[in-house]
DNA sequence: GCTTTAAGTTATATCCTATTACATTCGCGA
DNA sequence: TCGCGAATGTAATAGGATATAACTTAAAGC
């Protein structure tokens, strides 16, 4: 195994671990111009292989994006982690929100691929796709700092991880500009995290003042 | 002109409206498979000319879509306007926000081509795409209802619009199964709708109050 | 009516996906 | 260690898409 080389050495007939070099240079196009730059042959030409050698591990180009999404899906989970780990004086929903912005924009054509592409609707539900999408959205969940009452924690969760996609979807439309540019982006994902948490807050509170209600 | 006829009747060399044709049958295409599925090739069979006639009228596959997509939006704001339009029991925010979810629920491959794309981001200034666009998002800013107060109507209008994307497009992305399931779309946004009318009742009065303490 | 120009056609180059048939190497059991 | 099957690669090729160049037809204006 070489999993380090991207790049097949001349005068070997096989590659080594082409499908994950495949999968990490997908990622590099991906990563400007999202799932319109990945091309098969392209990649297949960069690493020294031949064309259909790709096709040896992955049924076809929607397979390969699959892939590529997942991986796309554990790394922001890794960075959301990362981001939630370190100490800060914000809290772990804000570091987490925060987090999300910044790699949607800055990673903008691997977000679209992510969030714009049908892949992930598609994706059956025990496959390598759903499970990364579900590992990260679970971080948001536990982000949240809740316990668990009912679908209380799920719904808002939902909640803070929608609007977080708007915020990146219209700044990446540039409707950030005129008057509206008074509002960084920042400062709205914030105003939506201080929203979920309150929201989140008193909504367990009635929760809890009619489960004693009700016994 | 023949606007109404969408394919060119045989024997006729110009077709009389092939640009405008080009559009519809374009967005019927995207309908269902988004950007991904307008083929200019099979676009100009569909409607009975050769495949380079279409670039008589686009300069290339981006400027069709562009226009294709710039429709789409046209088509949102005549449907939103409609929506707010109608008298109801529900505030005009409301119904704006619902039929929004609606249309990218429903008509999911042109939401796709309208706000997962890099078109509109590439869209110049003064552009029919820019213009269509700044139309829809007006109408965001008239559903509040709201005085001009400085920029807040515009941040708000800015927050509501993200909420709504991120809804349809996790709605899309299936989220909405499990225990989140719980939480129907509908609900969601009409939470968004909510809060954001709270918001910016509250963000006027506070800067009404500033006002008046600093004259 | 003649000319200019808009709009369409045929032919072609280039790129991409995907398949088929064939070749090479790896690894495992006898 | 030999050999065989499975995994992985290659060459050749079909088919579809974008796009351009050179030519043709019809429309519109003077």
């Amino acid at each position: 195994m070489r999993s380090q080389l991207a790049r097949k050495p001349p005068n070997t007939y096989h590659h080594g671990d082409l499908r994950d070099a495949l999968i990490k240079a997908a990622l590099r196009e991906a990563e400007q111009g999202g799932a319109e730059a990945i091309s098969i042959k392209a990649l297949a030409k960069q690493l020294g292989v031949s064309q259909p050698a790709p096709y040896r591990h992955f049924a076809d180009r929607e397979a390969l994006l699959a892939a590529v999404t997942a991986e796309a899906f554990r790394q922001l989970s890794a960075i959301l982690r990362e981001a939630m780990a370190k100490s800060s004086k914000q809290s772990k929903l804000s570091r987490l929100a925060q987090a999300t912005l910044e790699f949607g924009l800055r990673r903008n054509g691997i977000y679209r691929l992510m969030f714009a592409s049908r892949t992930v609707s598609c994706a059956a539900k025990g496959s390598e796709l759903h499970e990364a999408t579900r590992e990260t959205f679970v971080l948001v969940i536990e982000a949240l700092e809740a316990p668990a009452v009912g679908y209380l924690r799920e719904r808002h969760a939902l909640k803070i991880w929608a609007a977080l996609h708007g915020v990146v979807t219209l700044a990446e439309q540039g409707l950030f500009t005129g008057e509206a540019a008074h509002a960084t982006r920042e400062e709205l994902v914030e105003d939506f995290v201080n929203e979920t948490k309150t929201a989140l807050a008193t909504a367990i509170k009635d929760a809890r003042r009619k489960e004693k209600a009700g016994a």
